[in-house]
DNA sequence: CTGAAAGCGCTTACAG
DNA sequence: CTGAAAGCGCTTACAG
């Protein structure tokens, strides 16, 4: 073993010096490319065989000025939502040739260190922080996600959008489909945010619920809460909600929606982690999902399907919306053409945490 | 935005002709390194600043034959254990000029290609299968994290184990502390698997269950079972249990433990994502933790945080754990003396699990 | 079919 | 203090 370690690592002009040929001939014959005698060729790959050669990445990467390899940023590892797109930006970048890792680092600056071809972002809010710093003067192809928060972003990051508001709209069909009517929406933000999420329920319910809307949504922004996102976004300090967080607003959800005394038969939920915080505190106030109030939530994720019950959640097909990401990230950074907005539809993950009422 | 897209990339040689000085005083003035005019150097700097030149990552780890990356190789991306401990490497990697990146490609051809370092393998299986392959004749710095199931592995790869049998025997002692003498175990292997969680309850319970031991013991590798763990890596199929499966298992080890009626009055999970299945089985069979009875398990990930109730779970420090694997794969790298083994223990990490008895 | 040469972008002794 | 030169490991026209 320990010769192995102190083993210089092999190059061509190794290969080339014991087979008696020029390293372009080596070259040749490991890339499979060119003219090379096919006896030459044979006595090359034996050798590099025998003496275990590798390739050097770098040096490739050098010259051929590609290092095939792309980075996820996503900070909130903790969230499986974040790890199901991962897996389908995998999949997607090694059909195309290329190597998806993911980096959570703390801040910005390390990427200009990463030896990759592109980056995929894992939010607006990382998008515009990238535009604002290192986007601003250093050219590497960037894409990003977006969840139907599309301020006033630059067109100069693409964009993959997961359709939110198609979502919340399959949501409440799904439930209305259903025999539900009084459908609360219990998400971080406040009635007055502005985000797709609370926008479109309003919308749609306006209909159902009447002047009682207000009733209906239960605000848990009250004490720190009215975006985080945004307080945060300015301290730099915390840097999105994280699971903690979702598990005391659904906590306070509950206990509001108990306090008005609201005879609502479902509850819209911001996301899995929210929704299973959801769960947690109707159990512990002797309230059984679904019998005895049904539970529908944005995500899709794993946590949605290794929730008990088995969480109705509305969430992008990750395949598709990895390869999405993937597949224009690759188009930038090989110059080829492409959209810079592009979206994806949810689609329902069923689950178990929804009653029939008809 | 266009401009910049096609802008080429600003190179040292570049800034070299604008200032009208050789290619070394560039870099000998970007780095800060040896003697170079002080008028010239400002004006380097200032030049680079103007043209937002971004040194090549590329171009300088080949020359330094150092990437500053290294790699955590883990596929179970929804554990909260390994994110936990990949947390815990990316600040100790920071610390130490590394940057920690993660990968969860399926195959280990990819590695070759990685620009990177060092690799920091998720477990003793992906420690042996790189041994069986890429490890055999491709040297580059690997260190593995263990849960105590050491066999017989080659010395050649450093190994950070996380003391699972000083944790059990934490977790029973508070539990005995806390008046409880008829601790069961739930673990998704049998009763005759040498791993060492069953291994050393059996040795510590013996005392207090007499005969009445393997009863307490809550086998749940009936079905599939006994070590998919086993039968993977022959088969290369699945790679590790997954929260589905512990799910599963869970609901299956409540069954039997219903069914014996035994009068337990804690058990110990596997770890946390089991225990976690665990309360929601207890939960739907009328039965409350910590009221009916006390769950305690191995991790002290993330997870057992968020869990409700909290989970008393016995795991390492992962800032620790982080930092030691860390620290032995840069030792590794940079050639100074390291620890072939060594070994980090368990902490407590205290939750409402547990009802105090007495 | 082959090999010397130039080059990818950077570093670092070394001679001036 | 400066710059030409050699080199990191590999590729690829190009002249033979």
């Amino acid at each position: 073993m320990k010769q192995s370690m102190n083993t210089k690592h092999m190059t061509r002009k190794d290969i080339a010096e014991m087979a008696g040929v020029s390293v372009s001939v080596v070259s040749r014959a490991l890339n499979n490319s060119g003219y090379v005698a096919a006896e030459k060729k044979a006595k090359i790959l034996r050798l590099a065989e025998e003496h275990n050669y590798i390739p050097h990445p770098v040096a490739m990467s050098l010259q051929q000025r590609r290092t095939g390899q792309i980075l996820y940023y996503c900070k909130d590892l903790h969230n499986s939502f974040n790890i199901d797109l991962y897996y389908g930006m995998v999949e997607a970048a090694r059909k195309r040739g290329y190597m998806a890792m993911i980096n959570a680092n703390v801040t910005f600056d390390h990427i200009r260190g990463a030896m990759v071809d592109g980056i995929l972002l894992q939010n607006e809010f990382f998008v515009r922080r990238y535009l604002e710093t290192y986007g601003k003067n250093y050219f590497l192809p960037v894409v990003g996600a977006s969840f139907g928060n599309l301020e006033t972003l630059s067109q100069s990051v693409p964009i993959v959008e997961w359709d939110i508001e198609g979502s919340m709209e399959l949501l409440i069909r799904y439930l209305r489909k259903r025999g539900h009517r009084r459908i609360a929406y219990a998400g971080p933000y406040g009635y007055q945010n502005p985000n797709c999420r609370t926008v479109v329920w309003k919308q749609l319910m306006e209909p159902l619920l009447g002047e009682r809307l207000r009733d209906y949504y239960l605000d848990t922004s009250a004490s720190d809460s009215e975006g985080i996102m945004i307080a945060d976004y300015d301290s730099g300090a915390t840097e999105w909600l994280n699971e903690e967080t979702y598990n005391n607003k659904a906590r306070e959800a509950i206990r509001i929606l108990l306090e008005r005394g609201l005879e609502a038969t479902a509850i819209v939920a911001f996301n899995d982690e929210f929704a299973v915080g959801l769960i947690q505190a109707l159990e512990q106030n002797g309230k059984h999902v679904p019998d005895d109030i049904s539970i529908v939530s944005f995500d899709g994720s794993y946590r949605s399907m290794t929730s008990v019950p088995r969480l109705v959640s509305v969430g992008p097909d990750f395949r598709l919306y990895g390869e999405k990401m993937v597949d224009t990230l690759v188009r930038r950074i090989e110059g080829q053409r492409l959209h810079y907005f592009s979206r994806v539809k949810g689609v329902i993950h069923e689950g178990d945490s929804v009653r029939r009422l008809r």
